[in-house]
DNA sequence: CACGCAGGTGTACGGCGTACACCTGGCGGT
DNA sequence: ACCGCCAGGTGTACGCCGTACACCTGCGTG
């Protein structure tokens, strides 16, 4: 039933080849389908044939994470500490959207594995070396959150629209009337694409804009000397 | 089994009955505790008679959300944008600490429901009584992202410690040696608290660090009459 | 040739969400 | 006084999940 076709051996299994046909699988199906069962089963092998190689299912979450931190671009070498930063957090959002399921995952991480801590240590050091104290380095860190990755807290995914267009145009009735700010919003973004009403807004842009921002905040911060002994 | 002690008749559940139990049984037990079965149990009840008053689990996870927003202070009056935006930031914030559970299951809603859109529009209406343009409330609100919830990504929660001040030592010095920026962050974080090394930062601080830097950038572009015109 | 051991197997358990058929007690209409 | 309805609660069962544990198998080494 499960033996392959070709009459050569599957090759053996290993760490790597279980983590990478994990991070394919959820990329095809959905993390939400990702169960051992059904890895083991795209791998040609039994369900517990697993366990040699992954404690579990948290750590083969964890092992998915280590495979994702490293398609991240290391760090460009003699670059000003902004644009660095930015490219770098930049090749983490084009990572990250080949992986859509991979920000629910890293989120999920009880604890950083040490390939999660090497990037996080070579992030705060190019800082450091932008001249940031330690001190401003750690809050802005913080500020960055999980931007760091690449992704930004989605307040909710597009709304898929309802395909009768007669239902559509109620709904948008209801919207204005009862959500006016909201869709407000969604007009101005709607006219700004030429798209249709509840298309999303330009993600790219947004990210970019939030970043955009918190940086220029950082360097203004670091120009003033900034210290957290003035905690007002 | 199930019956009452008391001889009265268990008051029959209602859907508020359901949501209030489920949100004190996951601040009880943990949000990975909380089943339809556990939940059943804790209100005397079989776990199929849930099913009367909740379609199913994401609706409950849905009506748990609503609750816990229904716990957040309505908007101050008269307040300046910056103040009224700040304080309600932070009423979210008090409520979110108080459900720890909470902010991963408001990540995980695919969809809003009409209680977290009033949220959210009447947020944006806080900038728009401030004279933000439709396009700047629109981009500022996702740059708050998670933070109009009164919580941050959090890039990894407090590390437990190990027990053994020599495992200690020793774990430490594998920091310092692998991850000297990290480790900087964390002596020094330490020695403002005076208190043991791996001892997390003070969250609130990091927390109003965060959105101050935010909403000063924010005013500074409405000052400016930033526009998305204006994209580089 | 025997042995060990890495890698793969089979079976089984307890937990989950929930479909579906059923029961029951109180209430409104006649 | 009776009947029928139906909201609310029950019982059973299914298919999925992660994984413990005992087992087998075939290769490399002594």
């Amino acid at each position: 039933m499960v033996q392959q076709v070709d009459g050569a051996r599957r090759a053996p299994l290993n760490r790597d080849r279980v983590l990478r046909g994990a991070v394919a699988l959820a990329d095809n199906v959905g993390i939400e389908s990702l169960s051992m069962r059904n890895l083991a089963q795209e791998l040609g092998v039994v369900p517990m044939a697993l366990y040699k190689h992954v404690a579990n299912k948290e750590q083969l979450l964890d092992g998915m994470v280590d495979v994702i931190v490293g398609e991240i671009d290391p760090p460009v070498p003699g670059a000003d500490w902004k644009v660095g930063i930015r490219q770098r957090i930049l090749s983490a959002r084009k990572v990250l959207l080949r992986h859509p399921w991979a920000s629910r995952v890293i989120e999920s991480r009880p604890q950083p594995t040490p390939v999660v801590l090497d990037y996080l240590n070579s992030m705060v050091g190019m800082f450091r070396a932008g001249g940031f104290s330690v001190d401003l380095a750690h809050h802005v860190m913080h500020t960055l959150g999980s931007r760091v990755w690449g992704f930004t807290q989605e307040l909710f995914p597009a709304s898929p629209l309802p395909a009768d267009p007669e239902k559509q145009e109620a709904m948008f009735h209801e919207m204005a009337a009862r959500y006016p700010h909201i869709a407000e919003i969604a007009v101005a973004a709607a006219h700004d694409e030429a798209s249709v009403v509840g298309r999303s807004c330009d993600d790219q842009f947004e990210f970019e804009f939030a970043v955009d921002l918190l940086l220029d905040g950082f360097e203004r911060l670091h120009q003033q000397g900034w210290t957290s002994a003035n905690r007002s």
